[in-house]
DNA sequence: CCTTGACTTCGAGCGCGCTCGAAGTCCTAG
DNA sequence: CTAGGACTTCGAGCGCGCTCGAAGTCAAGG
């Protein structure tokens, strides 16, 4: 198989790798968002690159806000097989609306701290010109 | 005092009007977010104007994604009065670079979620071309 | 053989922001 | 006088996403 390797990574190298903490790895596996990952005699867990790939994919998502609950989902989707596209397709779509919402909530919210902070500026503006009349 | 009324809205009253559960606005009088509301002779509590107004001030806060923490620290100050609206003005300042941060990465998500969409919708184009052709 | 240290599992704890339940008080209506 | 209902306090519990600690196992080095 070209471009595939043996699990050989530590648990920490996969962390370092990854930016995920060697106790998050160790979570998500507990809670099944990552399939059982291959030991070695000593029984401790080898990381190979299909298990990298698949933490970076988690990464992708979480770093889009996507819930635990979410991703779970999906995992267990891709598990499933290719005849889930459309399934994962609508999964990733049905978040793409929750962030588009988020995005939009977001946005009034900075417009509505700008407004303030320029309330605060004209306070202080005034503040200002009392003390120089005063 | 024009425009200022006596005290007289039982909780749910304010709840109603503020949209604040009870259980969350005697949480926030609690761990001193909003300061002792006025009781009736009974002990329960009177919510005023200046109640609301100050609970409408929470809210548009919270709207913006800031932490009981910062509304605290934002409260603290408020009731130290007018002498401390640069620090305020700080606060809330810094709360917009968080805000904007957000924002930053929100957008970069959305950007992920849509080419990861549109992969999708590659591969189930390339499914329905195989299965026509099958 | 013994120590060191990286790993293992399991369950508990944490920080956030509520949310709820139990038990008690007070007012009003019948 | 009694029942009902809205309130009170206090402390516990919850859902999320980790994070940590204890106690045990295993391989390598001195």
């Amino acid at each position: 198989m070209p471009g595939t390797t043996e699990p050989s990574l530590t648990i920490r190298e996969a962390a370092a790798r990854t930016g995920i903490t060697v106790h998050t790895l160790r979570y998500y596996e507990r809670i099944g968002l990552v399939q059982p990952v291959a030991r070695a005699r000593s029984g401790h867990r080898r990381y190979g690159e299909a298990d990298l790939r698949w933490l970076e994919l988690l990464k992708k998502l979480h770093a889009t806000d996507m819930s635990i609950r979410k991703m779970l989902e999906y995992a267990r989707l891709a598990r499933r097989g290719d005849n889930t596209v459309a399934a994962r397709r609508a999964l990733l779509d049905s978040h793409r609306l929750d962030v588009e919402a988020k995005l939009e909530k977001l946005r009034s919210t900075h417009a509505l701290i700008k407004k303030k902070l320029a309330l605060y500026d004209r306070m202080l503006e005034q503040e200002r010109a009392g003390s120089k009349s005063a």
